[in-house]
DNA sequence: TAGGCCATCTGGTCCT
DNA sequence: AGGACCAGATGGCCTA
């Protein structure tokens, strides 16, 4: 599971209907496994794909098939086994929902991701920036804008030392020119436009958006 | 087809 | 005690 671009799944929760939720690539829904089947009503399983598992240890796997055979896959469960498999089912029952927080926790995880993708410039608007690629960019875009900071900073401390008119304006355009150099170097990248001081930071990080832009 | 990326499961550990 | 967090394992999908 983990794609939320088709109909809702048997077991949807309720994280996939929101509105934040990350879309993966064109995906089909993830297949569930037979210790997730557990959860689902007989006959909502899709027949048409495999039961084998898609992780956990070869323990596990034993465990998941042991809870199918238990759920009455083939036919009424046993007295015996429903009268010593309580504690059985009540552990798997905490994994069940185990399983779930995680994935919940997991799909927060995502949406901080998405969110963090939307806010950080970058030239390839057609493809997904990748998990490392988000937070590389991200690491050095707020070098970048420190760097800006600081050069503001230096920048005013001159006046503030001067009697004067009040360094607001001068901050202001200094922020404006920094914003329309930032937004040159983003989109100005693959032109091979150069910035000299103070913007190492910001040519460092285009450079960057264009390696990724490039694949490399 | 190999490699990258990802979702999910799982058990261990930490935290409240 | 129970939930959060983490990392390893596994397998599916996609792309070059």
């Amino acid at each position: 599971m983990g794609s939320q671009l088709e109909g809702p799944h048997p077991a949807t929760t309720s994280w996939e209907n929101q509105p934040g939720a990350m879309k993966t690539k064109n995906r089909p829904p993830r297949r569930r496994t037979p210790m997730q089947d557990t959860e689902a009503t007989p006959g909502e399983q899709t027949p048409d794909r495999p039961q084998s598992g898609s992780g956990g240890s070869e323990l596990t796997k034993g465990l998941r098939s042991r809870t199918a055979r238990a759920s009455g896959g083939r036919g009424e469960v046993s007295r015996r086994r429903q009268g010593s498999g309580g504690r059985r089912e009540n552990s798997v029952q905490r994994r069940l929902e185990s399983n779930e927080r995680e994935r919940q926790r997991m799909h927060k995880l995502n949406n901080a991701f998405q969110a963090l993708r939307e806010v950080i410039p970058h030239v390839r608007a057609d493809k997904k920036l990748s998990k490392i690629e988000t937070l590389t960019l991200a690491k050095n875009y707020i070098k970048s804008l420190t760097a800006t900071i600081l050069t503001m900073s230096s920048s005013r401390l001159p006046g503030l030392e001067a009697p004067g008119p009040a360094p607001g304006p001068k901050l202001y355009q200094h922020y404006h020119h920094q914003q329309q150099q930032q937004q040159q170097q983003v989109a100005g990248a693959m032109l091979g436009v150069t910035e000299d001081q103070p913007q190492g930071h910001l040519q460092r990080y285009s450079t960057q958006i264009h390696s990724f832009r490039e694949g490399s």
